[in-house]
DNA sequence: GAGTTTGAAACT
DNA sequence: CAGTTTCAAACTC
């Protein structure tokens, strides 16, 4: 079974346009995966809009440069064909398994390995298109992603370029914050289903959360037993409610424990005091 | 291991 | 941009 053609214009435009690509990018084909449920269908990354479907001239216009993305230089510095993403380690993450995608096929950013840009290696992901074989889509899929969100593929959590930054790491300080910020409403015991909170960082002025305690004078939150911990009403971030203590967290990681102090400063979070530093 | 909860991503 | 749906990880039992 083989998926219907993508439209031509779509085709035309992701070779030529596509900035991310590099220059032996191969061309297109007809893509020999099986067709995709209703479901998937709708959310498939072969979706495309009415523009690219009619090759609308809105469309057909160059697109406007963006910055450099981490894949960007990633793409554009080695070959596409080469294992290139499985081989790089991931310094945030220390899964035992991988994903375990059913329908995205792993060309989504749900899939964590196509977002840190890695092929599913040894994954129990199914349908998978992240991998050397299906280098067409994967390619596809990752301009979509960028095309919807330039920074899709940055790290997520920005380490802080704030004064003192090594000296205050050494201190034992969390480093940086989430680029985007959370929205958690309902995770106020600090679980990692916050993607602050899993990446080890303090919630941020860049957060919408509500009911957080993902914060640095949290009392709750150092006295929690591994990853959980108690909350309070809004993201002191936000409403400038940082305070002076010290923290001293470990998360429950699998494998490692991961110890984290905040130290205090009269800073807010805005200005990137806080710093990370994981222990073997 | 199955089912539930959760929030990001995708979509409308 | 806000609301809704889909998705997969995290979590609970």
């Amino acid at each position: 079974m083989s998926l219907p053609s993508p439209p031509l214009a779509k085709k035309l435009q992701v070779q030529q346009s596509s900035s991310i690509l590099p220059q032996d990018f191969p061309k297109l084909e007809v893509l020999p995966v099986e067709k995709p449920t209703k479901l998937q269908e709708r959310r498939s990354p072969q979706h495309v809009s009415p523009e690219l479907k009619q090759g609308s001239p809105k469309m057909e216009r160059p697109l406007l440069p963006r910055p450099a993305t981490f894949i960007d230089v990633m793409l554009s510095s080695q070959k596409p064909s080469s294992d290139m993403w499985s081989e790089t380690k991931d310094v945030t993450l220390t899964r035992k398994t991988n994903c375990s995608c059913k329908y995205s096929k792993c060309l989504k950013l749900y899939c964590e390995c196509f977002q840190k840009g890695r092929y599913c290696i040894g994954c129990n992901c199914t349908n998978c298109c992240n991998n050397v074989n299906h280098e067409n889509a994967r390619h596809d899929a990752i301009n979509v992603a960028l095309e919807r969100n330039p920074a899709a593929f940055m790290p997520k959590v920005s380490n802080s370029t704030a004064h003192n930054c090594e000296s205050k790491a050494a201190e034992g300080d969390i480093v940086g914050k989430h680029t985007k910020g959370c929205k958690c409403k309902r995770t106020e015991y600090l679980k990692k289903y916050c993607e602050c909170f899993k990446a080890s960082v303090f919630c941020s002025e860049n957060c919408r959360c509500t009911g957080c305690k993902n914060f640095k004078s949290n009392e709750d939150r150092i006295s929690q037993k591994n990853t959980v911990h108690a909350h309070n009403v809004q993201n002191p971030a936000s409403s400038g409610m940082v305070g002076q203590s010290v923290i001293i967290f470990h998360a429950a990681e699998n494998d490692s424990s991961l110890s984290l102090a905040a130290s205090v400063s009269d800073h807010s979070i805005n200005n990137n005091t806080s710093h990370l530093i994981q222990v073997e």
